[in-house]
DNA sequence: CCAAAATATGAGTGATAACTCATATCGTCC
DNA sequence: GGACGATATGAGTTATCACTCATATTTTGG
């Protein structure tokens, strides 16, 4: 089984058919989670019939792997906005609560489809691609923390890229799950959990 | 649509029934993980008919549900044994070590079964009966700690229960997705970020 | 032993959803 | 403006799978 797209779109139509498709798929595992992921409804949620869709991916999970491959590079993207609104002077916490707040707000805002993809990712091929988008948001991170290498212990940088998201990740399902929910303290618990991994 | 059991097993023979249909679907998810869990697949497997499965679990889900309780419990009859092998006069970080070790040891033997079964947590209505669980569990570990509050900052015991966890899951994962994995490094770091945590 | 209750059986039903294909429309290039 | 490739359509096919039910077998209590 292949996931590679089954034909490249050419003209800007068809550009924009593929992504009407992906954009459909997120809404609706935002909505209804994985069990509303069906390929005839993703192809009337975009307004596009079903034959379209497998037009240009060859099966679901391609459908699934260009999906995770958007949500990494949206998530890629929200890291390098973040951090270019960080002053150069700011210390180690504050770089800190900049990054895992930016965090944060994109599991809030996408809880279903954060977590689908994550289960996904788990199922299918994904390692490399998602490696390369790790490997990059770690050695972004690791150029803001080079200051602060005397307040941090050596760390495999391809390593804390896998590590640190998935503590957030954690503090923050840990937080929600609590009821009632405290979203605020969820931030500084987050915030404390990835300092006291760094020192 | 209710999960409470259609029917209760009255004799030997019915109890044995049921265990062998939730042994069948744990064996099964930790072989193919949820895609290959299919209520024809579960019975045949335990070597029953599928109107037997159906005799006591009403629904697909509510075999789920019945799973997610075995596991939990199951996890908090490794946590109180782990524990009572721990000698009364250990410190802080050697309690931490001893309960981080058989929580990993636990994701280690069910790799895709431990993670189906976080999945399907999130999706049905079992947020009591886990909470039920943590709550027990984060008990008996908020009093092997009591003897290092002056160590410790206050946390809320409902909240490390479900944090603590989810945070040696991080660690763990991070650490066996890369290659090579190295899971006796792992257990230092997920010791590291428990007492960092914590501290 | 017998009747009634409990338990087991598995072919069958209906719904869902992935995927195909014959046909139609659109865009581009000369 | 015509021809050819690119793109779009959606009814139809097929496989899977949750779940039922009429019937059969086993166990229990009297």
């Amino acid at each position: 089984m292949s996931f590679a797209p089954r034909k490249l779109p050419q003209q800007g139509r068809s550009r924009a058919t593929c992504d009407a498709i992906l954009e459909a798929a997120a809404r609706i595992i935002a909505r209804d989670g994985l069990a509303g992921f069906n390929t005839n409804a993703v192809a009337t949620r975009a307004g596009v019939s079903i034959g379209s869709l497998y037009q240009y991916y060859p099966n679901k999970d391609a459908l699934m792997v260009a999906l995770i491959d958007r949500q990494q590079r949206q998530q890629l993207d929200n890291l390098i906005a973040a951090a270019s609104q960080i002053e150069a002077s700011a210390g180690l916490e504050t770089i800190v609560r900049t990054l895992v707040r930016g965090a944060m707000q994109h599991h809030r805002d996408n809880d279903l489809l954060a977590s689908a993809i994550d289960h996904e990712e788990a199922r299918l091929p994904v390692g490399a691609l998602v490696g390369r988008y790790l490997d990059q948001g770690g050695a972004l991170v690791g150029v803001m923390l080079a200051r602060f290498a005397h307040q941090i212990r050596p760390i495999d940088p391809a390593l804390a890229a896998r590590t640190l998201p998935a503590l957030v990740r954690a503090v923050t399902d840990a937080w929600a799950n609590q009821s009632p929910p405290q979203l605020e303290t969820a931030e500084d618990e987050a915030v404390n959990a990835v300092l006291g991994y760094l020192r």
